[in-house]
RNA sequence: GGGGAAGUAGCUCAAUUGGUUAGAGUACCACCCUGUCACGGUGGAUGUUGCGGGUUCGAUCCCCGUCUUCCUCGCCA
C-alpha cells in the first residue's frame, strides 16, 4: 500500500528515476542556504537525498525555520545533477529532487548536540537524549548490526536443529553467583521474585524434559557494577544447551556459529575452527590470565632454575623460598630510551610487583642493572630459554607464583600495546579448558568451588573419591576472543550422587544441597540425560564486530555506569500506594536521608 | 566500598606565576549570497567557571568539603 508520506526512501532514487514525481520524508540533516537556491539533505533510516528548494516557493516563505532534525516531507521531481555537481560520496548523488511542495511533520527545537556532525558530546547528555544519539550514523549502524547479528544467530541455530524457548523473567533467587534483582510480590507479603542472572536451571530442566537442543536470545539480569565491556543491570546472551554431548560437540556448534557471524559481518581475518584449546593452568602460567589476547605474542616462560642459587640474591631467595622467576620477551626494544624500561617497571609496581628486572641483548652486548650479579653462563642460558634474538629484552618477575601471574597478566597487555604488537585487524579466538573444580580459599584455607558447582568433574565419582580435590579438573570452559571473555560453559553434573559428593568436598551437607537446589536435584533423580551448554554474550560479540571499545555503543538504551536510565529516569521512587500494595517500607541509609533533607530544604527556599 | 581522571557558553575546548572586560570553534538569532554537499560572508545574543566554604587586596587557577560523570580494583556461578 502506498504511503501518504512517501513514495520512496531517501536511499532509493537513481538516474533511471529522472523525471518521476516523488514524495520523500525524513529528517533535515543539513541546510545550505545560498540565497537564490537552498539545498537540503533529507535523511531517513535508509540514506540521504538532496532536495533543491527555490526560495520563491510559497511553502518556503511561510516557514520560520529550517531547523535541522525537523521531520518533513517533500514532493517534487527527480532531476539529474549536472556532471560537475554529482556527489560520488552519496548513493543518490547523481540525482536531486526539486521541491514543489513541503509538509512539516514534526518540528524540532534546538538540539542539545549535533547529529549531522561529529560533535563529541558527553555521554550523560547522549544517554539523556538517546533517541537523538541513535539518529547518528555510527550508533544507528551499530544497532542495525546488532539486529542482524541476532537474526543470523537465530537462523544458524535453527538450521542446525535447535529450538528456541522462552523461560521465566520472574523467577526465584539463586543462592550463589551475582547479586540478584528482586521484585516484591503483592500476593505474597514479604516474598520476592528474582530476575534471572541466566536461565541456567530452566535450560537444564528443558534437557531433563527431553527437548535435546535448546537456545534462546536470553536477557540476563545481574546487580553488579559496570565495566567498559560490562553493562550493569541487564545484558543478552545466546544461551545454548544440548543433551547427550561431550565438550567437543558443544565447541563445534559454537565455532560454527562464530565462523558464520564473523565471516558475514566482518571483513577482518579470524581464527577458523577448531579454535585453539588452552588448559586453564597453562593459560595462567603463560599469560597470567584466563582470557589471553592471542594477538599479543608476549608470554611468560619459567626461568626459576637459572636463578636458583645465583649471585642475584633477591631472585635466588625467591626461588629458595618456593617462589618463581618468569621472563617475558619484549621484541626489538634495544633502541628504546631508558624511560621506557623505567616506566614499565613503574607499571609493574602499580600492578603489585615488588620490582621488575630486565636484560637487553644488543649487538653482542648485554645491558642490564642485574647482569653484574650473574655469570655469563646464566645470561646465555636465559637468552636460550627466553628465545631472545638480538635487539630483544627480557623482563623478569620474581615472587610467589600467584603474584607473578597476577602482575604478568597486567604487564603483558601493556607491553603488547606499547610496542604496537597487537594487530587490530584480526580476531583470535581460543577456548580455555580444564578449569579446576576446587580451590583453596586463601583467607580461610577451606576448599571451595572455584567456578561453577554444577559442572561435571573430570573422572566423575572416581575422581571425587580418590583424588586430591585441588587436582580435580572440571568440564568447564570459556571462549575468549582478543582478550575478551565471550562466554563460560560446562558439561553439567547431572548425577545426584556426584553432586552431593562434590558439595560435601566443598563443605555442604546433603540437607543444605537439598534445601538450596532441591528442584534441580529432584529433576535429576527422575532421569536426566548427560548435557552441557554455553552462553556467548551478544553485546560483547557485537562490540567486537563494530570495533567499539565501550559496550554502551552497541546497546540501544543502555544504563549509565550507576545503573540509571537517564532518559526514562529509572530507577525512580515508588508511590506510597505502590509500596503499600507491595507491603514494603523504605528505610534509606543515612547518607541518602541527608541528601534528601538537603534537597527538600533547597526546594523550600525556592 | 577503595583508587584515578574530568567538570568553564546548548556542545567541544582555551584562559601565562593567582591579576582587573573569561575567549575561540560550533550550534542559536538577523542580514547577504543561484550549485552547495562540514557551503561561504557580515553582525548579534549567550556564563552562578558543578555546588559550598576557606586563604588572598584579588580565585576559573591554591586549600578543604561535597556533588556529578567516565575509567579501574573489589564484585561479576
Amino acid at each position: 500500500m502506498m504511503s501518504i508520506y512517501r513514495t520512496n526512501t531517501c536511499a532509493e532514487l537513481r538516474k533511471a528515476d529522472v523525471g518521476k514525481t516523488v514524495r520523500l520524508a525524513g529528517w533535515i540533516h543539513s541546510v545550505r542556504d545560498h540565497g537564490g537556491v537552498i539545498f537540503i539533505d533529507l535523511r531517513d533510516h535508509y540514506g540521504m537525498t538532496q532536495i533543491v528548494v527555490d526560495p520563491e516557493r510559497e511553502f518556503y516563505r511561510d516557514l520560520d525555520h529550517w531547523r535541522v532534525e525537523s521531520v518533513v516531507s517533500f514532493s517534487g521531481k527527480v532531476v539529474a545533477r549536472s556532471e560537475n555537481t554529482v556527489n560520488p560520496r552519496l548513493a543518490t548523488g547523481e540525482i536531486e529532487v526539486v521541491a514543489e511542495g513541503m509538509e512539516m511533520l514534526g518540528e524540532a527545537d534546538v538540539i542539545p548536540f549535533q547529529v549531522a556532525k561529529d560533535d563529541s558530546a558527553p555521554e550523560a547528555l547522549r544517554l539523556k537524549y538517546r533517541f537523538l544519539d541513535l539518529r547518528r550514523d555510527r550508533l544507528h549502524r551499530n544497532i542495525i548490526l546488532r539486529s542482524q547479528v541476532i537474526s543470523e544467530m537465530r537462523r544458524y541455530m535453527t538450521e542446525i536443529g535447535f529450538n528456541e524457548f522462552q523461560t521465566p523473567i520472574l523467577t526465584a533467587s539463586s543462592p550463589e553467583g551475582a547479586r540478584d534483582y528482586l521484585v516484591p510480590s503483592r500476593l505474597h507479603p514479604g516474598k520476592f521474585y528474582a530476575l534471572p542472572q541466566a536461565p541456567q536451571q530452566f535450560k537444564q530442566l528443558l534437557m531433563v524434559a527431553g527437548f535435546d537442543k535448546y537456545f534462546q536470545i536470553a536477557p540476563c539480569f545481574r546487580d553488579e557494577d559496570a565495566r567498559a565491556d560490562r553493562s550493569p543491570g541487564e545484558f543478552y546472551q545466546l544461551d545454548v544447551e544440548m543433551s547427550f554431548v561431550e565438550q567437543d560437540e558443544i565447541f563445534a556448534v559454537i565455532e560454527g556459529m562464530f565462523e558464520r557471524i564473523f565471516s558475514k559481518f566482518s571483513t577482518k581475518e579470524f581464527t577458523h575452527a577448531p579454535f585453539p584449546r588452552i588448559p586453564y593452568r597453562e593459560a595462567m602460567r603463560r599469560f597470567g590470565s584466563d582470557k589471553p589476547d592471542l594477538r599479543n605474542p608476549i608470554e611468560m616462560v619459567d626461568v626459576s632454575e637459572h636463578f636458583a642459587g645465583c649471585g642475584f640474591s633477591a631472585f635466588a631467595n625467591v626461588v629458595a623460598n618456593g617462589g618463581v622467576v618468569r621472563a617475558m620477551r619484549a621484541p626489538k626494544v634495544a633502541g628504546k630510551p631508558r624511560k621506557f624500561f623505567d616506566d614499565m617497571i613503574k607499571f609493574a609496581q602499580a600492578a603489585g610487583a615488588k620490582g621488575m628486572a630486565y636484560i637487553i641483548w644488543n649487538g653482542g652486548e648485554v645491558k642490564s642493572p642485574i647482569v653484574k650479579f650473574l655469570t655469563p653462563e646464566i645470561v646465555d642460558a636465559l637468552k636460550v630459554t627466553g628465545k631472545v634474538e638480538d635487539g630483544d629484552a627480557l623482563f623478569f618477575l620474581a615472587d610467589k607464583e600467584s603474584e607473578v601471574m597476577k602482575v604478568g597478566g597486567a604487564v603483558i597487555p601493556e607491553l603488547g600495546n606499547q610496542l604496537g604488537l597487537i594487530d587490530p585487524n584480526v580476531f583470535k579466538f581460543c577456548w580455555i579448558v580444564d578449569f579446576p573444580m576446587f580451590e583453596r580459599d586463601e583467607e580461610t584455607g577451606q576448599i571451595i568451588f572455584s567456578h561453577n558447582p554444577f559442572s561435571m568433574p573430570q573422572g566423575g565419582m572416581d575422581a571425587l573419591m580418590n583424588k586430591n580435590p585441588l587436582d580435580i579438573l572440571a568440564y568447564q570452559y570459556d571462549i575468549v576472543c582478543n582478550g575478551i571473555e565471550l562466554s563460560s560453559g560446562a558439561i553439567r553434573n547431572h548425577l545426584p550422587e556426584v553432586m552431593y559428593k562434590a558439595f560435601e568436598i566443598a563443605g555442604y551437607a546433603p540437607e543444605v544441597v537439598d534445601e538450596k537446589f532441591g528442584g534441580m536435584i529432584n529433576a535429576f533423580k527422575l532421569g536426566a540425560p548427560p548435557h552441557g551448554g554455553i552462553a556467548p554474550g551478544v553485546d560483547r560479540t557485537v562490540m567486537l564486530l563494530a570495533d567499539e571499545p565501550n559496550i554502551r555503543e552497541v546497546i540501544a538504551f543502555p544504563f549509565n555506569q550507576q545503573a540509571q536510565d537517564l532518559m526514562m529516569n529509572a530507577p525512580a521512587e515508588a508511590t506510597i500506594k505502590q509500596l503499600r500494595e507491595l507491603h514494603l517500607q523504605v528505610v534509606l541509609p543515612k547518607k541518602e536521608r541527608d541528601k534528601m533533607e538537603k534537597a527538600q530544604e533547597q526546594s523550600k527556599q525556592e
